[in-house]
DNA sequence: TCAGAACACTTGACATTATCAATTATTTAC
DNA sequence: GTAAATAATTGATAATGTCAAGTGTTCTGA
């Protein structure tokens, strides 16, 4: 088999890569929060919040109850890295927005995630640019809602 | 700019794909879990059990501390899902190993990962290899010690 | 060799994250 | 305009996480 033409890999195989690379991930970003003394529950309602976002789609993105959103979303606000707004279009929803030093936090904690990083540099731009276009057709997909 | 050299992707594009593609991938594992009555993190557990691991290296693999694995191969071992055996070379280590019933019970979440495996499907045999080889690539360095 | 440092695991105290059931306030539907 | 649905919160409880301390085992070096 030439260097052009590898062997296709079974689903089961693509399936179980794509999980170590997620695994992996993880690890890192988890490492890289606590560095920063957060937990990574709450690294990860950071990572979410490029806009606001209404507690109930926070939910449904951490796969939980609603309910759970509540005390982590306390315990942010008292941190000051997050705030709740009331929305102006409907008067049950608070939109949770990341403050300034949140988005600086989180900012910090992506910058320190080593592992990935490094594991990236380590394809020249051809391969970059091949894996950004794969991974960009997977995505659609793989956000649906469940 | 034709469609087989495409643009090359700033490093932080290409970081913030795949965070996207890992959380939402995460968010379908966690479904998968629960509809199988498993917590995630029994769930992430069972998915590092592919053969017996001692507990500190679990704990190193959830990135937390080794007092927290204690409880949960408790749970785990109460319902007969993994089983402690000492390690015949180190009396202070016990090993994990997952028993016939939660290799199953893994083996049927890994199996309704719906979005990820439907957005798999999207890709050819030629797409599939050259993904499984980039991420073939990636892998490594990822999964270096942190 | 054998005393002490290092290591693996557990226990106990406690904070955080998770679920569920019930409540309040608001919006939507009929 | 009332009834059903929705968003968020509270309180009870379980699961997950941390840290400090303790037990038993292995490693190290004078």
């Amino acid at each position: 088999m030439s260097a052009t033409t590898p062997e296709t890999p079974t689903k089961l195989q693509l399936l179980e890569l794509l999980a170590a690379i997620g695994t992996a991930q993880w690890r890192d970003f988890a490492a890289a929060a606590a560095h920063h003394g957060l937990t990574s529950t709450q690294a990860k309602v950071l990572a979410q919040l490029n806009g606001p976002l209404p507690m109930r789609a926070l939910a449904t993105l951490l796969v939980c109850d609603a309910s759970n959103v509540t005390g982590i979303i306390d315990r942010l606000e008292a941190r000051d890295l997050v705030r709740r707004e009331p929305d102006p279009a409907d008067r049950r929803v608070k939109n949770v927005v990341a403050t300034d030093e949140g988005r600086e936090v989180i900012r910090r904690v992506r910058e320190e995630m080593q592992a990935t990083s490094g594991a990236l540099d380590t394809l020249d731009a051809d391969e970059s640019a091949t894996l950004y276009a794969l991974l960009g057709r997977l995505r659609p997909g793989m956000e649906k809602s469940a």
